[in-house]
RNA sequence: GGGGGUGUACUCAAGCAGUCAACGAGGGCAGACUGUAAAUCUGCUGGCCUUGUGCCUACGUAGGUGCAAAUCCUACCGCCCCCA
C-alpha cells in the first residue's frame, strides 16, 4: 500500500528569552527550513522591541511567517492562529522546505500540533459584557445547570473561562466537551494530517539554567529601554491602541503604559516589568514541563546532535 | 530640656487582653489552562515532625500584672514629629 512521504516539522519551545528565534534560525540555516512564529504578541504590528521580534536583517534571508499579520487594535486569537499556521505549513512543505514552528505560547503550539479541537464558538461581544457583570460564583451556577461534564473541572473563581464555558454553552446548545491528559499529549501520536498530508513532529525545548536565564531576561530589558520600547508603546497609543488594551498586552506593555499614563514611577515600572517577564518565564515552564514529548536541550550543539539522531 | 507618636514575619501594613503563628497587600515558591493565553485563575509562604482541634519559637529588649498579653504596667534601646 502506497503512503504519502511523511512531512516532517521541527518544533522549539521554551521560555522569554531562552534564545529560540537564534536557534530556530540556526536549524532553519541546516535543514532548509522556514520559520513559523508562535508568539501571541508578535503576530501584532508595530509591537517589535517590546515582544523582542526579530528584525528582517536578522534573519539572514531565512522565511519568518506570522509575524506583523494582524492590527494590534483587532483581536487574533488561537483559532486564526491555527488555522494560519497550518496553511503555511502546507505552503512550506509544497516548496520542499521544512516548517520550524518556534514560539513561547504554549497554548497555541500545542492547539496547532496537538491538533486540539478548539470549539467552532467565536467570541460573542454582547454576551460576555452581560456576563461580566456577574460574579464568579453566579456565572458557575449558571453553568453547572447546562454543563454538568466541564463544569466541575472549570476554575470555579477564573471569571474568564466560566464565560468562555457559558459562550459555547449559549451558541451550541451543548456543553464544553471534555478531554483528558492522555488525549492533550497523545491522541495524535506525534503525528496527524494538516491538508491531506501526514506529519511527524519533533518537539524541542530549550531550558537554561535558571540564573542564566533570569540574567538574560535582565539586560534585554535594559537593552530595549535604551532602544525605544517606551517610544513605541506611546507610537501604539498615539495610533489609537487604547491604555486598556496596552494593558491587556501584559509586560513590558503593561507596565510601559503605565508609566506612560503616571499609574507608576519609572523605577516601578522598570521593577514591575523585570519582575511579570520572571514570572511569565515561569508559567511558561509549567506548561511546557507536563508535555512528555518535549526533549530538552540546554544550547544549539544539543539540538543539532538530536536532530542528526531523530530527524 | 518639655510634649506627642512609633517599633509586628522577606517588605509594607492591620490587630490593641482570650476565637493570633497573627487580617490585607507586595514579594517568593508551586500549580491550573478546550477562540482574550505576555492574558486569566488557584494553593502555600516562622521552625519541626508522626501534617495534627500536634509540639516549639515568635509581634524592639528586659522585667512585671493577669487563669490568659502582640495587646496592660515599668525601665531601657531605636526611629519620627512638635515646642524650647
Amino acid at each position: 500500500m502506497a503512503r504519502k512521504a511523511k512531512g516532517k516539522i521541527i518544533v522549539i519551545v521554551g521560555p522569554n528569552a531562552s534564545g529560540k528565534s537564534d536557534l530556530a534560525l540556526k536549524i532553519a540555516k541546516k535543514v532548509n527550513g522556514e520559520i513559523i512564529s508562535a508568539d501571541s504578541r508578535q503576530v501584532y504590528r508595530g509591537m517589535d522591541i517590546g515582544t523582542g521580534k526579530i528584525t528582517r536583517k536578522e534573519m539572514l534571508g531565512v522565511p519568518h511567517h506570522l509575524l506583523d499579520i494582524a492590527s494590534p487594535k483587532s483581536d487574533f486569537n488561537v483559532s486564526h492562529f491555527k488555522k494560519s499556521a497550518q496553511k503555511k505549513i502546507v505552503e512550506i512543505t509544497k516548496r520542499g522546505k521544512v516548517p520550524i514552528i518556534v514560539g513561547g505560547t504554549g497554548f497555541w503550539i500545542d492547539a496547532l500540533i496537538y491538533d486540539w479541537p478548539i470549539p467552532e464558538v467565536g467570541p460573542n461581544r454582547a454576551l460576555r459584557a452581560r456576563l461580566e457583570k456577574l460574579t464568579a460564583m453566579q456565572l458557575f451556577a449558571r453553568l453547572q445547570k447546562i454543563d454538568t461534564g466541564h463544569a466541575k473541572n472549570i476554575d470555579h473563581h477564573n471569571k474568564r473561562r466560566l464565560i468562555r464555558a457559558l459562550e459555547i454553552a449559549a451558541t451550541t446548545g451543548k456543553p464544553v466537551p471534555e478531554f483528558n491528559f492522555a488525549y492533550k499529549y497523545n491522541h495524535v501520536n506525534k503525528q496527524h494530517e494538516i491538508g491531506g498530508q501526514e506529519y511527524g513532529f519533533l518537539v524541542l525545548g530549550l531550558k537554561l539554567p535558571q540564573k542564566e536565564l533570569v540574567r538574560k531576561i535582565h539586560s534585554r530589558l535594559l537593552k530595549w529601554l535604551k532602544t525605544g520600547m517606551l517610544k513605541e508603546i506611546k507610537k501604539l497609543h498615539r495610533s489609537g491602541v487604547s491604555w486598556k488594551r496596552l494593558d491587556s498586552f501584559g509586560l513590558e506593555y503593561r507596565y510601559g503604559s503605565r508609566y506612560l499614563h503616571n499609574l507608576i514611577s519609572y523605577d516601578e515600572m522598570v521593577d514591575q516589568t523585570y519582575r511579570a517577564i520572571r514570572k511569565y518565564a515561569k508559567r511558561q515552564m509549567t506548561w511546557f514541563k507536563r508535555n512528555p514529548q518535549i526533549h530538552w536541550i540546554k544550547n544549539q550543539n544539543e539540538a543539532t546532535g538530536l536532530l542528526k539522531k531523530l530527524f
